[in-house]
DNA sequence: TGGCTATATGGCCATATTACCAAGTATCAA
DNA sequence: TTGATACTTGGTAATATGGCCATATAGCCA
C-alpha cells in the first residue's frame, strides 16, 4: 500500500515536472487563452520549431493539453480551468519569498 | 521588456521545478500539515538523510519552506498557505487526463 | 504525381539532476 | 574536553533534459 502512496506522488511530480520550464508555462499560459498551432507558438516562444514540439509532446503526455488536427495543423489547447490557480500560488510563493528576504536583510 | 516577462516566467519555472519531484512533493504535504525536522522526514521519504537535506534546500531556496532551528535540530515548514491548490489541481489534471484516455480507447 | 507547408522524430552534445558516501560543522550532555 | 547526535556540504557516477540540425511524415494543391 506504501508502494501505491509514491505512485501518487511520481505521479504529480510528473506534472509539476513538465510545468517545470519556461518555455512550457509561456505555451500553457498563450494556450489557456485560446488555441494555438505550432507555427504560432514556434513564434511566441523564439525557439526552433522541434523544440517547441518536442515541449508540446511533454505537455500532452500528462495531459496538460490536448490537440485537435486540422489538416496539416495542429490546434493545440489546454484542458483544465485550473492553472490560473497555479499561477497565482506561484505569484505568492515569489511575493512572500520577497518579502521574507528583505526582512532578514535588516 | 521582453526580458522581464522571460525572467518572469523563468522565476515561476524555479518553483514549478522544486516541485517536480516526488520526494519533494511528500515533504511539501507533510510540512504542510505540521512542521518537522529533518530526521523525521528522512524517515517518512525513505532516502539517505543528507539527500534529503539537498531536497530541502532546494524548496527553501525558492522560498516554499522555512527552517527553525532549535538546538542541533532543523524545523522546516511550509511558508505558503496555497499548496492545496496546486494538489487539488494535479489531481484534476490526474483525472481529466484518465478519462480521456479511456475516452480515446474506445 | 510532385512540390510545398506544417509537424514530429531521431541523433547528438552540453548541461542539469539525483543519489549515495564521506567528511565537515554545530549542539548537547557527560 | 569528548563523544554522540543532527544536519549540511563536497565529491562523484549514473541518468535525464534541452536544444538544434537533419530527416521523416502527413496534408494540400497544382
Amino acid at each position: 500500500m506504501e508502494e501505491k502512496i509514491r505512485k501518487q506522488y511520481e505521479a504529480r511530480a510528473k506534472i509539476a515536472k513538465a510545468m517545470a520550464h519556461p518555455s512550457r508555462l509561456l505555451m500553457l499560459d498563450l494556450l489557456q487563452k485560446q488555441e494555438m498551432c505550432v507555427g504560432e507558438l514556434t513564434e511566441q516562444v523564439g525557439a526552433d520549431q522541434s523544440t517547441v514540439s518536442k515541449h508540446l509532446a511533454i505537455l500532452k503526455e500528462v495531459g496538460l493539453v490536448d490537440v485537435r488536427k486540422a489538416g496539416a495543423l495542429s490546434y493545440y489547447r489546454v484542458t483544465c480551468g485550473c492553472l490560473d490557480g497555479f499561477f497565482s500560488c506561484m505569484e505568492t510563493v515569489l511575493l512572500s519569498d520577497l518579502k521574507g528576504r528583505q526582512k532578514s536583510l535588516k
